[in-house]
Parts: structure tokens; C-alpha cells; sequence
DNA sequence: TTTAAATAGGACTAATTTGGTCCAAATTGC
DNA sequence: GCAATTTGGACCAAATTAGTCCTATTTAAA
């Protein structure tokens, strides 16, 4: 049903709840796994795509863990999709590489992007920040000039 | 990739090929499938959904065939991509009935919402008409409207 | 009234993707 | 050196998706 897969899902979840933690210290997979019920081996898995994708520094060894790279006011919900499905395409018509197998399919192509720039635009206008219950109904108001803007 | 599927796809193909046709006639599979270059079992199938759904209008028999169901300025791509996989939600705490498994999923339930509202209102914006070779690089502008509007 | 051309409905299989787990290696602090 | 971590990669099971096929029904026309 067009959905984000549920490990990118689970990303969005990971990545929320360490926005939401303490920023002086850095947080074990076994703390973030207690802490959203996620089973721990998936919890290392999300864990080591998302710092071998730079959003989060990662510092191993005893003491170690992760933390973010960055404010949570620069992180976007694309960003974090991204990490996990690649570009961000509904199609494949939408990315550069186009290999239509059937003749009449390239005639869709620009609606497409279009449409495909609109969704990126939308998920590149919230931030980790909003997704935090810290400020809730609040952070979003800014959504709908990005749409604007973006176009 | 954060991709609608193959099927869905081909659906918006046949759609688009169909308002692309003469309205005065129906349109038979084997016809639709030669021109699209999708094998004939897939078009049957897709053009079965899309008649189940409303989308198009079927004549059963000799001389029979599939017809739009109504003018292609009234048929969304938002439309199309429901019929194939139901209600446009890119999570499952999008939809109504949100059962979410873990615990701290549910504090980014309303971000989620208006991620999505924007998205589908983003689909919804686009006619079916605006994806034929009809009218190329002139349809699309009144999107950016659209999104405010929707919001 | 028979026949041929269509759609309708559903079952079925193969292929692909996704979710989830596990293990061994490398790193670091105590 | 030891214990606590991350890193990297392999692996399998489950779920989803794509694609095909068969049979029944409907309809127009010969």
C-alpha cells in the first residue's frame, strides 16, 4: 500500500527516540533496544546503517555508542528514509537512469518527476526536531511553505 | 526505494494509454496489451482491478472492451494507486486503525498524518489527462496551488 | 441457434523483497 | 588482559509481489 518499509520505519522510531534522549552522552543499542522494544540484533542492524549513512557518530569499545552527527534540527525525515530505500523514487522512471521496458511508459516520465520532487520536498521539510514529542503542534506549521518554495 | 509496485505502475501505464485513445470506442486487452507491450495475462488482470474499482467501464462480449469511466480530468493518479494497493499511507500509523507495536511509535503518529495528508494531497492534484502526451509541460502548473489548498 | 470474441473470477506458482538473527572481528576503556 | 561495544557480513525464514492459467459468463453477429 505504498508504504516505507518497516525498517525504515523502525529508523524513523530509533532515530526520534535518541533526538529525545540526553545529547551529552552517548547511547548503547542494548539502552535504545530496552528503550523502544525493539528487539536488540534489529536494533544494531538500524544502528549500523545509520551511522555508515552519517547520521549518527558511532564510538566503539567500552563506553561506547551513538549518538547524532548532527542537530536534530538538521536531520530530515528524508535524510532518515534515504539511509535505508536509497533515492527517494517512487518510480523508476523518477530516477535518472531511466530504462523503460515498455514502449508507452516514458510518456509518463515528467509527470512523475514532478510528482516525485513534490513527495521529496515534503519529507525534506520536517525535521527530527518535529518529530520529537518535545514540541508537539508546533514544529509543523512551517510544512506548507515549503511546498511552495520547493516547486 | 520507497517505490509504488511494478503492478501499480503498469496500471497508470494502461490508464494513460487508454485517455490517450480514441473515447469513442472501448478498448479491447489483446488491443491495450499490444500497444503497451505488457504481456496480455498482466493487462487482463490490470484491467480488471481498474473496472472492479470504477475506474474504467466494461463491455463484456463480442465487440466489447473497457472504456474510461469518466472524463480523464476526473481520474487522479491518486485514484489509480488506491485502486491497486488501498488507502495512500506510508505508514501504518497513518491509517485510522493505528495498532502500533512499540512504545514510543505512537509520539510520531501526528507528524505522520500530515506527512501523509501532503503526499496523497500531492497525488491527488495530478489528472490523469495531465499524464498524456496531449498536453505536455503545461498541466502540471497549477500543483504548487494544490498543496496549500490541501493543507 | 450456434459460434466466436470478450470480460469475470479466482486459483496457483515462481520470483523477489523484506525482516530478523547470528557470528566473528575490531576497537576501546578500565 | 578483560569486558563492553561497534563493524561487517552472511544467512535464512517469512511475506509480498508478479505473472500465468483455467473456467465460467456474457454478448454480438453469422
Amino acid at each position: 500500500m505504498m508504504r516505507i518499509n518497516k525498517l525504515t520505519d523502525y529508523g524513523i522510531v530509533v532515530m526520534t527516540r535518541i533526538a529525545d534522549m540526553d545529547q551529552n552522552r552517548v547511547h548503547t543499542a542494548r539502552e535504545i533496544s530496552e528503550d523502544t522494544r525493539i528487539p536488540l540484533p534489529t536494533v544494531t542492524r538500524l544502528l549500523k546503517t545509520l551511522s555508515g549513512n552519517g547520521l549518527l557518530d558511532s564510538q566503539r569499545g567500552s563506553q561506547g555508542g551513538y549518538s547524532l552527527s548532527r542537530s536534530s534540527d538538521d536531520i530530515s525525515v528524508a535524510d532518515i528514509i534515504e539511509t535505508f530505500e536509497g533515492p527517494i523514487a517512487l518510480t523508476e522512471c523518477s530516477t535518472n537512469t531511466c530504462e523503460c521496458s515498455y514502449e508507452t511508459k516514458c510518456s509518463v516520465e515528467e509527470p512523475w518527476q514532478k510528482i516525485n520532487d513534490t513527495v521529496k520536498n515534503a519529507l525534506e521539510g520536517i525535521s527530527l526536531n518535529e518529530m520529537t514529542g518535545k514540541n508537539q503542534n508546533e514544529g509543523l506549521l512551517n510544512l506548507s511553505m515549503n511546498y511552495s518554495g520547493g516547486m
